[in-house]
DNA sequence: AAGTGTGAAAAGTTTCACAGCG
DNA sequence: CGCTGTGAAACTTTTCACACTT
């Protein structure tokens, strides 16, 4: 029996609204964190030549029901085939568009200390499609010593780097009483989606995207639930 | 390695019993979320000597609705003054039993590669109560190699270990294709709560509590949403 | 026969609105 | 008066069940 996959709480509104051939429809936030999940399996079942997949066998793999993969995978198109299942190629194929990743996303990551650093070095961003390219720290040859590979650059560049490579996507690693003010200098140079590590709650523009990963709180949460 | 897919039906309920005075009722689960980010501006205020707080206020630092707020902390008794607002030090010191963080709560760290080793070095948890008091990892000698100051100890020791300190959580960060067996000899050994950083849904027995923290996944949430 | 797509029902969560208390 | 506590309403998400297609 697998155990509850807990997903981050929304702070904001719960649906999303996407163009549509007509109109709009909406579509739980949720749906949008489990294609994720199902591109993943489905990247693997590619590995492993299977070409076509049910629901209930990709469901498995993402820990979800059946239905609710049925209709997740509803909400962006018709892609099964009744009595067969779903092509594992263009599923995946679909799923990595709506979620933007045709292209190598870049990224910038903000604040290189302990945590910045040891992410930079996690293989898991790139290996997943996102490109770090540039750290930015108040202390580049620091960030620098620590082994941080990619250019390390002072704050002070930050908006002049952000606009002229177009980045749209920021990783947030700074002291939790700089954050505030560094992610409204973020935004004002045009980033649109903040993953952010401080303890705190952003406040941003409503187009602007903030995805908390607090992991003092992940592991409060396990206290609750551990007798 | 690349096994089939199994994974049990996914029976998670939303809701959680906790044993009342009287019978059992039901919480949100979110709310215990919620719970975490309230403790945490509580402090803050407790820190700046305020010592009573209106659920308008602590919902706008908390970054939810006052009404939320006040049905949140229902759910666990009642604690505030009518026309006065909650008093800042019972409230904390009950949701801090509530999320069972009454006494220092011993955790352990599996994998101390790149991402663990830095999780280590992070100050985050220590500050908010937790203390990990040993790591593992295949390498102990790499481990310490990057700066980890705890013991890191063979994996051979890791069951001894959690049986004779009686720890209840565990960080896991190990390479994706170890997780799942390293998790089965976790629970084995008397795990209750697991972070798990590897991208990777766990099967675990129902009776413990998974938390998934999966980097490449909230990053690429945010890619959905940037144009 | 096998398996998708989907309306409808159920379950879960948030918000409202106001009674009631200090 | 001000602010909590809460039933009821509104809303969101999940699950069911089955028509329908290959």
């Amino acid at each position: 029996m697998n155990g509850p996959f807990v997903l981050p709480p929304f702070l904001t509104s719960k649906l999303v609204d996407i163009p549509d051939k007509i109109g709009k429809i909406d579509i739980p936030k949720k749906a949008i964190y489990r294609l994720s999940i199902y591109y993943r399996c489905l990247q693997k079942l590619r590995d492993n030549s299977v070409d076509t997949v049910s629901s209930t066998t990709l469901a498995r793999a993402a820990g979800v029901k059946p239905a609710q993969l049925r209709k997740d995978l509803a909400y962006f198109g018709q892609f099964g085939t009744r009595g067969l299942g779903y092509p594992v190629d263009i599923l995946s194929t679909t799923i990595r568009e709506t979620l933007g990743r045709e292209h190598l996303q870049p990224v910038i990551l903000v604040g290189a200390g302990n945590l910045g650093s040891a992410l930079l070095r996690y293989q898991g961003f790139g290996r997943e499609g996102f490109e770090v390219i540039a750290a930015f720290d108040s202390n580049p040859e620091g960030a620098r010593a620590r082994g941080v590979q990619i250019p390390v650059l002072p704050n002070e560049r930050l908006e002049t780097f952000i606009t002229e490579n177009f980045v749209k996507l920021a990783i947030l690693c700074v002291p939790v009483e700089f954050a505030q003010s560094v992610a409204n200098r973020l935004v004002a140079a045009g980033i649109q989606g903040i993953l952010n590590f401080s303890p705190i709650v952003l406040e941003v523009a409503t187009d602007v995207t903030v995805n908390n990963v607090d992991l003092a709180l992940e592991l409060e949460h396990l206290g609750y639930f551990i007798r």
